[in-house]
DNA sequence: GTCGATAATGGAAGCGCTTCCATAAAAGTA
DNA sequence: TACTTTTATGGAAGCGCTTCCATTATCGAC
């Protein structure tokens, strides 16, 4: 009788738990405990097990965990782009939470396009993240339904609404336009013009400028659209836009890129900022500190939105059913010298 | 005799293939193939199969998929960080020839750290990711023999070495930092100087701009450096650490945002651009075209280099072992205002 | 000393797929 | 017509873990 076919198996690829479990003298329980639970085994058979593990170099399979477990410790994030800073930054507050907690993150990118959103959230779905990141509250057709019957945790961000799929980290975007409306205003500026892309939460922004404008007196307001991502350039090419159209005494970019970008633009024109036109921007990115002159700005906090997202995510994960489903990091208007 | 504990699941959990392949009257095996290879079933079969799949809102279980083929479908990349637009890019772009191959993307960063990047590769190796995209070529000791026993397909990126791990696509950031220090040279500026960070990549323009400025006999190089992630403040502060130190007459940043920040600092000192300081930076972000005035900048192609690096693993994982494994995208000079 | 409680370990089942191999039917080939 | 080839499908095994339950050894308490 040929011997069995399964040790002649020459260094066959990587080493299994088994191969840990025979090498320790143990069972594969044992060598999973030592890996998950190590506290409780006996100090001399953990010690003997990590020794086999060291080893034999063995590196758990955590595919074959999560299948076993149903827990994949992956977190999905959906953002729009991660080439604009205020997401990036968002992710990687996400980031520093999730890998504190041993999660992985698994990042999708929309490019501003709704359709694909949902095509990356069906895709994580039969990935079986164990929790999701969406940027916004308007999603496709269907979409809400189909994540609610997933039955995982998820958080949207960048907005605030009354009615989330299940938890929201934001603030209020339509708010913030209206504050920034309402702070040009009061500085005394009339004739107030806006720069922001089409998507829903610059949108958003824009309609809370307006409500603003004219809630505080300032009467309507020039709007330029700019195709995302935002840059400086866009920023630039709005405002020529918009001097070509009237005369606005103050402009508010949807994004301080924009606001850089107008901010050069009036350089290049020669008017003084902000006699000649105040610019306020919005997000404050490290570049409205330190730009010349500075720039007055909304200021929201991107970075701590992804660190509350991923907070909510792990209590929601460790059974903590109690969380606070809507959390308003509310925004602050930073005056500097631009407006 | 109790019924079998089985059926009386009451909408257990979600649908699996077993399910679909019930509702369908087909085997499992055939659901699998109607997923994966349609083209090998009767078109009446597969019609049925997606049929029921539509029914009963399948999806699915992409980690039983994983642990049963051993193919993950999914990429880990990591860098420093993404909060540094050219890492951005770079993802950015990596990601979108991942998406088209039907591939995910885990993502990790190391903030700068090198202990972190070890880390990462390992947890990442445990979740069997089909490959790897590396920022550097610099890794932690031991990581190397690690990553190569693993075998697994793996891109180094944002540099240049002869001896890979496996693939690099990037430039010379040394010859970056040479060229840059010829041009100015060129240009008839003496007395350089430079802002970077300490990372590896920083260090070798760094050490490439000296040369470069001895070879082409502008002399000397005196450095100041920022930490990571570079900001605009940082550039600013760094200048005006150069200016107190001595006169250089051009400087170099290892980045465009901390030549923004230089430029801004060149403002509020109302030193004349490039009169009275030439500065140049590095990249090419879209902020470097905007600015005023316009920064002269070695320009890197961030979003190509993902791209890059993605059809090379999508190529390998495809079974193609020809692939051009060392791939130079080079960089240019951008002559623009500022220098 | 005997007993229940606790600690430490192992056996077996199974997570939901894909792969290998076998089989039956249909379609060419001489 | 008898044969090989191709096409379409299914059965069984198993990927490498974790979970449930059972078992044995150890311990303090009365």
């Amino acid at each position: 009788m040929p011997p069995s076919p399964r040790k002649p198996q020459v260094a066959a690829s990587a080493a299994r738990m088994e191969d840990v479990a025979h090498a320790a003298g143990v069972s594969v329980v044992t060598v999973s405990r030592a890996i998950n639970t190590p506290g409780k085994l006996a100090p001399a058979t953990l010690q003997a097990v990590r020794a086999a593990i060291e080893r034999l170099r063995y590196v758990p399979n955590l595919t074959a965990g999560s299948l076993a477990s149903s827990r994949s410790r992956i977190i999905a994030v959906i953002v729009p782009t991660i080439s604009n800073s205020i997401f990036s930054d968002t992710v990687n507050g996400l980031a520093q939470t999730l890998v504190q907690h041993g999660y992985q993150m698994l990042l999708g990118q929309t490019q501003y396009e709704l359709g694909a959103e949902a095509a990356l959230v069906d895709a994580f779905l039969g990935r079986r993240v164990d929790g999701l990141v969406l940027t916004g509250l308007t999603h496709a057709r269907g979409l809400r339904a189909r994540i609610q019957k997933a039955g995982l945790p998820v958080v949207e961000t960048w907005d605030l609404g009354t009615r989330p799929i299940d938890m929201v980290v934001g603030f209020s975007n339509h708010a913030a336009g209206h504050a920034a409306a309402c702070y040009l205003s009061g500085k005394g500026y009339r004739s107030l013009a806006f720069i922001g892309g089409v998507d829903d939460r610059s949108s958003a922004r824009l309609a809370g400028f307006r409500e603003g404008a004219r809630a505080c007196g300032a009467g309507e307001v020039a709007a330029a659209t700019v195709p995302a991502p935002s840059t400086p350039a866009d920023g630039a090419a709005a405002l020529a836009d918009l001097l070509a159209r009237g005369a606005p005494r103050a402009v508010f970019c949807s994004n301080d890129m924009l606001a850089a970008g107008a901010l050069f633009e009036c350089a290049r024109r020669r008017i003084v900022v902000p006699g000649g036109l105040a610019v306020m921007g919005f997000a404050d990115l490290p570049i409205a500190a330190s730009i010349e002159p500075s720039l007055t700005t909304v200021q929201v906090r991107a970075t701590e939105m992804g660190q509350r997202a991923g907070s909510l995510l792990m209590q929601r994960l460790a059974g903590d059913n109690n969380v606070q489903r809507i959390v308003d990091l509310g925004f602050a208007t930073v005056e500097r010298a631009s407006a």
